[in-house]
DNA sequence: TTGTATGCGTTATCAT
DNA sequence: ATGATAACGCATACAA
């Protein structure tokens, strides 16, 4: 069973000290000093020891990891430390939640003085520099929808964003419209591109054109969409709908049609992105594109337990799927609601 | 210094083992069975050990406080996180979030293996055990918004349930309604008893009666108290008011309108407790009763960094003050609207 | 048997 | 001194 013919005990007497202590090193247990831990792992190490298959080892518990947030309010940072937590949870680890923002600008030194263990970042712009830092210091990261695209080198969890931007527009073709604007978010933003590509380029499949004078960008504000909305409105052909690229910038859609008279979804449809809480709430309950954030977060929790244990992966890169999200503010450009048809 | 005398030693004499043992249980190590685990909690629960103050040890994860808290999907578990995180960001702390639930009951042995430096207890119901083990370990500890009411000798933060049940009873006396019921959550939580009391007794300052079959309880859940609602509305005179301790159950009220063809607020008026964020979009509008939970989170974070250096104090309790969120399911019982009187 | 894991006491050490 | 913690090894229990 057991070819190489190494032991603990073997080990135990080149580190001068017993089976126990080295057994206590190989299972994580509290009585053992740092050098003496140091010196067994090193012979663990070199001699190539392996220990026999038994039943499945007890996780070493009682570790933490950390989630890097800009902000914890809002129900985005809910979901992405809802599933953080979760997956989390299976590993037998607490979440340490550090804010990375304005005020908080040295979160790296943070992470370093505690020796954290490793990192998801989530919705944080890290600078080239940080990363370094992190990867010099051995701190693994994973990042959770980065706003500027995926990073090369960075191992990181998305959400399928043009194929969202993609959804969208066949939801639209399929009702039948062909007057069409989008209202993108800020344009350095890829996850904003990666939507509107994906949009027009289903519009373009179909042969339904997108001219540039569609493409509105606000910056995901309300109050910039909510003009933006009013400058398409205002057009010789107006849209019959607008595909705005966060629900956010559907409201300030809405704000502008009540203060135009424009009724939604007769006139004109809406179609957001993300699927916020609210979206079900307002009237029109808001169709939208669910990003399965929750789900994403688990998934970047996963991929960091991963990458902590083997390092040798290479930059992985995971994509969850959207999904539409059917209600009310969609209908056929003549009126007609989307199940009359 | 030290009046009580308890030592580690004679806790390990009653427990028939060494004094080293008994700090390891302590100090959260892992060379302890959970049969001496056991008994040694025992001897320290009903000993009162308190751990010497010595000068803070160094926490293995620096920098950090825990948030314990029953879950942390939801908008109160966001809004205690937010304050938690911005009092602990003022003094440079990041939080640990330790999840304390079915599947994750062992959370007192998670601190004390971290060596954790004081926890909140959001929402958890902490047995005497786990709180004299706490208080052994030397970890304090601060209870916000205590499901079972302030429990003696530890610190705790909490809404002024009494004075936001009284709030409640004004706002409708000052409608003039003088038929009211009330509906409230688990009889044997103290907070809903509370909520109660003060509903009731400013009702019978004002010289309104309020008849035990006006008093109904729900178990907090939206379901349990659209029964109610339908019960309060089958009587010979059904109320013209109803105070529904949490705004989950002001929603089962909804319900059961909705059901009875009941009018909102022209045929019955409608108070909830809490402000969730659904309250403002639901239709109507409902008014409420504002808790502070970011406040209160705070607040909670606040009184643990001062526990943390100074224990000498005596348990304190803190009270925030509610507030009455005026919307649109209240009016008078004539049907006319609150502002038209 | 032999290899491994666990519990607990011994001894040394540290802080007051 | 005394109370408390740290780290090691003995004794034992358990598994192939």
């Amino acid at each position: 069973v057991d070819e190489s013919g190494i032991t603990l005990n073997e080990i135990a007497l080149r580190a001068g000290t017993t089976v126990p202590t080295v057994s206590k090193v190989l299972n994580g247990r509290s009585d053992v000093s740092d050098a003496m831990r140091e010196r067994v792992l090193a012979l663990v190490e070199q001699s190539g020891y392996t220990r026999p298959a038994r039943r499945a080892r007890a996780p070493i518990s009682g570790g933490t990891i950390d989630l890097v947030i800009s902000g914890v309010e809002g129900s985005w940072a809910n979901h992405a430390l809802s599933g953080v937590e979760a997956a989390a949870a299976a590993a037998d680890l607490d979440v340490i939640v550090t804010v990375a923002g304005k005020d908080r600008s040295d979160w790296v030194g943070r992470l370093l003085a505690r020796r954290s263990s490793g990192a998801v970042l989530a919705l944080v712009s890290a600078t080239p520099r940080q990363l370094a830092t992190l990867r010099g210091a051995g701190i693994p990261v994973v990042l959770l929808d980065p706003t500027s695209g995926p990073t090369p080198g960075v191992p990181s969890v998305g959400a399928a964003n043009r194929a969202g931007g993609s959804a969208a527009a066949e939801h639209l073709l399929e009702l039948g419209h062909t007057s069409i604007a989008v209202i993108g978010g800020r344009p350095d933003h890829a996850y904003s591109q990666a939507r509107i590509d994906g949009f027009r380029s289903a519009l373009e499949r179909a042969g339904v054109a997108l001219p540039e004078e569609r493409i509105a960008h606000a910056d995901w504000r309300r109050a910039s969409a909510a003009d933006a909305t009013m400058h398409l409105l205002e057009t010789r052909h107006p849209p019959t709908a607008i595909f705005a690229c966060s629900d956010t910038m559907a409201l300030g859609v809405y704000e502008a049609c009540t203060v135009r008279g424009v009724a939604i979804p007769h006139e004109l449809s809406v179609v957001g992105f993300d699927d916020l809480p609210e979206a079900k709430w307002v009237t029109p309950p808001l169709t939208t594109i669910r990003q399965p954030v929750t789900e994403m977060a688990a998934a970047a929790l996963r991929m960091l337990l991963r990458l902590r244990t083997d390092r040798s992966q290479d930059t992985p890169r995971e994509e969850l799927a959207t999904s539409v999200v059917t209600r009310s503010s969609t209908a056929s450009p003549d009126g007609k609601s989307p199940r009359d048809g």
